[in-house]
DNA sequence: TCAGCAATGTCTGCTAAGCT
DNA sequence: AGCTTAGCAGACATTGCTGA
């Protein structure tokens, strides 16, 4: 994007949220749009109080019924000894801040908290919505009581998910607790940049929420507010006290948490379908998921599963796979399986890794010298290694095969 | 008994990438 | 822009097994 057409971006953005496109003439000569004197009272939001603002939104998009343990690690209390956990333990969470750094300067304006309830209502009844809880900070001295009002949604007994939290927006957090003096008490932080990475990366490239949502979720916004000008329409919006000019932070600010929701709901699905062929109706297929990245979430609690999607990808040409799931049965003392693999990966890529284990596998299980030097001599004489270590291993191997033999 | 090998774990240093 | 995290590679130590 050349500076043109971000001048023209935001510019529109910015005919949007306030009208206030720079054009050279004075705010005074500016007309305002029909609405521009609406209040957040006349958006949705109570007045908790005097700059603390709460908006409640109900949102019914796909979500989470239940959530595994599979991206939890042991110091997650809340999951004990459970492999399914209910999905009213997780909170959605996200902030909008007015800057980058955890220092002093910056702080947090608006935060998010998304909960999964069950409706009681009696046409309803059983039925899962996401329940988003908004807080909004008007000025910078209604902090302490802006912070106060977060802690009825900050707990330690709840799994708390976001996009990245766990390096910006807990330790922004944690850092404006500590300035004004107050505790707070965060619960388990399960953050899916991580996993995102390793499911997509190497099949969309960048994994921002952004990238995430249009390539994974299928969703487009219709005009978003860039990341970057947040901070710049907030001190906009405390210079002038209009409610248009955040209008659209607080919109992009709902979209996040909610795409959170169904970003984790995403991850269940592929959890549940691991290893099975077909992924139906809403997300990507199967291609569009890197198998090595799935395999590798899965392998610690479900290591058979994680097998399954090796396997299946092996089966669909994927070499890198055939690799991690020929380790897999090497563990597991398999030899038979492991060499079948070994050799396929050998006869149609000559892979060096294959060879190797194989020449390992002759010399030290099979006892067939003569065939764990005939692999070694072959592979040596390939001549394309990129680690040179790996060279020099397979020569020592060689003189120790020849002498063995001798 | 001991040397050599393979596997595994730990530590360190570096890099990439996400958030507003 | 500043900060944090995870992942990766390399170096090194430890452990267990095997065969001379």
């Amino acid at each position: 994007m050349d500076i043109k057409d971000l001048r023209s971006r935001i510019d529109s953005i910015k005919q949007q949220t306030n009208g206030s496109v720079h054009t050279g003439k004075s705010q005074r000569e500016k007309k305002p749009r029909p609405d521009a004197g609406k209040t957040l009272l006349d958006n949705g939001w109570n007045r908790i109080s005097e700059m603390v603002y709460e908006k409640v939104s109900v949102i019914n998009n796909i979500l989470p019924e239940a959530v595994s343990d599979i991206l939890l690690d042991e110091s997650c209390n809340t999951a004990e000894n459970k492999t399914m956990i209910p999905a009213e333990n997780f909170v959605f969470y996200d902030t909008e801040t007015t800057g980058l750094s955890a220092g002093a300067g910056n702080i947090v304006f608006l935060a998010g908290f998304g909960f999964l309830e069950t409706s009681n209502d009696a046409t309803t009844t059983g039925k899962t919505y996401l329940k988003i809880v908004q807080l909004f900070l008007s000025d910078f001295p209604g902090e302490p009581a802006f912070l106060e009002r977060m802690k009825k949604y900050i707990t330690p007994d709840r799994i708390y998910v976001s996009y990245n939290g766990k390096s910006f927006d807990a330790n922004i957090l944690r850092s404006r607790y500590a300035m004004n003096a107050m505790q707070i008490d965060f619960g388990y932080q399960l953050d899916l940049l991580y996993s995102s990475r390793r499911l997509w990366k190497n099949i969309i490239g960048a994994c921002s929420l952004g990238d995430i949502e249009r390539e994974v979720l299928d969703k487009r916004r219709a005009l978003d507010v860039p990341g970057f000008m947040v901070p710049d329409l907030y001190f906009d919006f405390i210079r002038t006290a209009r409610w248009d000019t955040i209008e659209g932070v607080n919109a992009h600010h709902l979209e996040d948490i909610s795409s959170l929701a169904e970003l984790l709901a995403v991850h269940e699905q592929l959890f549940a379908e691991a290893g099975e062929h077909i992924l139906p109706g809403n997300y990507k297929p199967a291609e569009y998921i890197d198998a090595l990245g799935l395999a590798s979430l899965l392998a610690d609690k479900r290591p058979e599963k994680a097998a399954l999607v090796l396997s299946s990808a092996f089966k669909g040409g994927n070499h890198k796979a055939g690799a991690g799931l020929s380790i897999i049965h090497k563990r597991a003392g398999r030899w038979d399986d492991a060499v079948i693999i070994w050799n396929r990966l050998w006869d149609d890529g000559k892979s060096i890794f294959a060879a190797v284990e194989l020449a390992k596998y002759y010399e030290h299980r099979a006892h067939n010298i003569e065939k764990a030097l005939g692999i070694t001599n072959d592979v040596l004489g390939l001549e394309r290694f990129r680690i040179t270590g790996i060279k020099q291993e397979l020569e020592k191997r060689k003189k120790r095969l020849i002498t063995k033999l001798n």
